[in-house]
DNA sequence: CAGTGAGCGAGCTTCCGCTTGACTT
């Protein structure tokens, strides 16, 4: 007898529900999207309701070919696909090529058996109001894409790109950049008191609080000092002692972003490394005799949703593990975002009793890790939370007022099991109310405002998913396409933008100021919301923003500034040829300098950042200077490259080493270190190099060979 | 734990969102 096909999304799925559904079905996968707008031309009919030309993705085809084949003989067609906007439209899409008369669109989100025969009960028709979403989406991505990118070849540079989620994630860490090149720095003091009971010997250390019951905030050195030394009094009284208790609840399961996030906080993986690596656990692993088991749940994922019945499984597993005071009363429940599109359930580990501890033979160091963390969390996301005493004490004589802060941990709950969250204790010794206690030593502590970091790849992901642009499917991708176009570099982990994306971004934001705002994808989706409901058409929808967006391109296409032409005039020098003025252009190999006179005098020169630091090999004339590798990593090495071989990860400081005399110092966490004697150096006042503070400066002539005619 | 380059005015490039293998478009 024929089987029932049915078509899922991911191959890993198709296995599971294979198990599930016995010999009468054959489940079958279709690898994501099958049909897509041409790669080549942009596939829109603009005059005619925004037409979409879908066709059959070129790897695709033998795909396509398959399910069709196997959809002829089936008796029933079962169309499985995810249960959000993107899967609806491959279903659709299925539906038009898969060639069977009874085919029926099922939905399930969660992967337990229970769920997937209640959906096969109940088949339902392919929904158009989702589908249409859907082209809304595709249509106004590929419209904004395909129109803006071929403006930047023209403007700019060719290879560029510009679209509704990379051009905001380029414009959040040119943004940043901005911040930090106007951060200064400011410094502030704090006084603090060293207290002895009477009694006892212990020590009390307090933060000086008030004076005149009048909030105390110190600027400048001076002031510390004056201060410190007005404070005459020497006897204290503990006037109050406040306890309180806080509350510290678990962290919700994870989804794609929070695992990035987590990965790259305690692992220091990137989001494409995490996502590789869950991949692997979800696919599955060779476990003792268990065959090929899947470790996790899907890893793309927007939903912190869980099975019912896996929450109680992990009760149970719980009550065994630790008690049942670590289970909370009532069965959490965690909330989604409202963008959310719910098609999976949370990052978790598929068996609970698959701790790390027994996944260890079968997994390498990393797999493990990952493991360990998706574990953990979940587990301490069902758990109870923990409970903080907190202790403040005041202590006043005059007109002062001191204060202490302790923190205790009362009951650890979910901590026992993950320490996200986690809180240091701090202890106090035992004082009394009413108690006296002597001032024994005053000192005034310098601090300063911190300047705000540079984005990470993960942080950058986080902001991201917390406005709603991009999916969790394309996070890490993301990230790789603004990297490959040259608009970020990196440096221990962390973005920095380009010349070329500062320039592109202006540009940007200046001509289609709407698109590059952070809430253009929510204020799509608002949209995209109502065509779901049938309450609008989709062309209107994109009618509605293409009346601008076209308005906005042709005006940019006249109006906006071409630096291919006209470069950017950023150095003072002048062409020692013909005397014109020099400018920056973006070429094939970066940024370089031309003579303005271009075509007629050719004339180029490199631009390199120097360092005025000369190369640490012996023997070697060079200096050292930052580069940047094909790929983008910023590194620096010698000038005299490729004779001298000198390269370094970690940016040189222009100091030499007081003990070896090797011309530079590296950073060290309190101080410089040198990377050849290795000694440490504290104390030792050193200017740091500021990025943004290294002057372009031109290095180098290259003279242009004649070209031969013919 | 992998990492690291000189060029240069163009070879036809580009979007976002699903999903994994990989002669094939």
């Amino acid at each position: 007898m024929a089987k029932n096909l049915v078509v899922v999304e991911s191959p890993a799925k198709a296995k599971t529900i294979n198990k599930f559904l016995g010999k009468d079905f054959q489940v079958e996968s279709c690898y994501g999207h099958i049909k897509d707008l041409p790669k080549k031309k942009m596939g829109i009919d603009v005059e005619n309701e925004f037409k979409p030309n879908y066709q059959i993705i070129p790897a695709k085809r033998k795909t396509v070919k398959k399910l069709r084949d196997l959809s002829k003989t089936a008796e029933k067609v079962y169309l499985a696909t995810d249960l959000d906007r993107e899967g609806e439209a491959i279903a659709w899409h299925l539906s038009q090529e898969l060639d069977n008369s009874k085919k029926g669109r099922i939905v399930f989100n969660q992967i337990t058996r229970e769920a997937i025969r209640e959906a096969i009960k109940n088949p339902t028709e392919i929904n158009l109001h989702k589908v249409n979403a859907q082209q809304g989406r595709r249509v106004l991505d590929r419209l904004v894409g395909y129109k803006i990118s071929p403006l930047l070849w023209e403007k700019v540079k060719r290879g560029l790109s510009a679209g509704r989620v990379q051009s905001v994630a380029v414009r959040l860490v040119c943004e940043r950049e901005k911040e930090i090149e106007k951060f200064v720095q400011k410094e502030y003091w704090t006084i603090v008191g060293e207290f002895t009971p009477l009694a006892k010997r212990s020590l009390l250390e307090a933060k000086l609080s008030q004076v005149e019951n009048k909030l105390v905030k110190i600027l400048s050195e001076k002031k510390a000092k004056q201060l410190a030394e007005k404070i005459k009094e020497k006897e204290y009284k503990v006037i109050k002692i406040t306890a309180e208790k806080k509350k510290i609840f678990p962290f919700p399961p994870f989804i794609t972003s929070t695992l990035q996030q987590a990965a790259s906080y305690y692992l220091k993986l990137s989001p494409s490394q995490t996502m590789r690596i869950a991949q692997d656990l979800y696919e599955g692993e060779e476990i003792g005799n268990e065959g090929r088991v899947g470790l996790i749940t899907y890893m793309r994922t927007d939903s912190v949703r869980v099975a019912r019945e896996v929450q109680l499984e992990a009760r149970r597993y719980l009550e065994k593990e630790f008690g049942k005071e670590f289970l909370p009363l009532r069965i959490p429940r965690y909330k989604n975002k409202k963008s959310s599109q719910d098609a999976h359930e949370a990052i978790r580990p598929t068996k609970i009793w698959r701790t790390p501890e027994k996944m260890k033979p079968y997994l390498s160091p990393r797999h493990l890790k990952v493991y360990e963390l998706i574990w953990r969390r979940f587990l301490a996301s069902q758990m109870e939370k923990a409970i903080l005493n907190k202790v403040t004490v005041d202590i006043r004589g005059g007109k002062y007022l001191f204060r202490a802060e302790g923190k205790k941990i009362k009951f650890p709950g979910f901590m026992i099991v993950s320490k996200e969250r986690y809180e240091k204790e701090k202890s106090l010794p035992p004082v009394k109310e009413e108690e006296k206690l002597k001032l024994k030593e005053l000192t005034s502590k310098q601090h300063f405002t911190e300047v705000p970091s540079r984005y990470t790849e993960a942080s950058l992901v986080k902001v991201l998913e917390e406005k709603g642009i991009g999916r969790p499917s394309t996070y890490a991708p993301t990230i790789s396409t603004i990297k490959r176009r040259g608009y970020v570099s990196w440096r221990k982990g962390k973005l920095i933008p380009t010349l070329l994306a500062k320039v592109v971004n202006e540009l940007l934001v200046k001509n289609f100021s709407t698109i590059l705002d952070t809430s253009f994808t929510a204020q799509m989706e608002e949209g995209l919301d109502t065509v779901e409901e049938g309450e609008k058409k989709w062309t209107v929808l994109v009618d509605g923003f293409y009346k601008y967006f076209s308005k906005d391109l042709s005006k940019a296409k006249k109006k906006m500034k071409n630096i291919k032409k006209e470069g950017l005039q950023i150095v003072p020098t002048n062409c020692e040829r013909c005397g014109a003025k020099m400018i920056l252009k973006f070429g094939r190999y970066g940024e370089f300098l031309a003579c303005s006179n271009y075509p007629d005098c050719k004339n180029t020169k490199a631009l390199v950042n120097k360092t005025g630091i000369r190369c640490p090999f012996p023997d070697c004339e060079g200096e050292i200077i930052e580069r940047t590798s094909k790929k983008g990593a910023i590194f620096y090495g010698c000038s005299k490259f490729p004779q001298c071989k000198f390269v370094s990860r970690e940016t040189p400081i222009k100091e030499s080493c007081p003990h070896c005399r090797n011309p530079y110092l590296f950073r060290d966490k309190n101080g410089f270190k040198c990377p050849e004697c290795s000694a440490k150096i504290k104390d030792y006042r050193i200017e740091e190099l500021k990025l943004g503070e290294i002057p372009y400066k031109v290095v180098k002539k290259r003279i242009n060979a004649a070209r031969v005619a013919g």
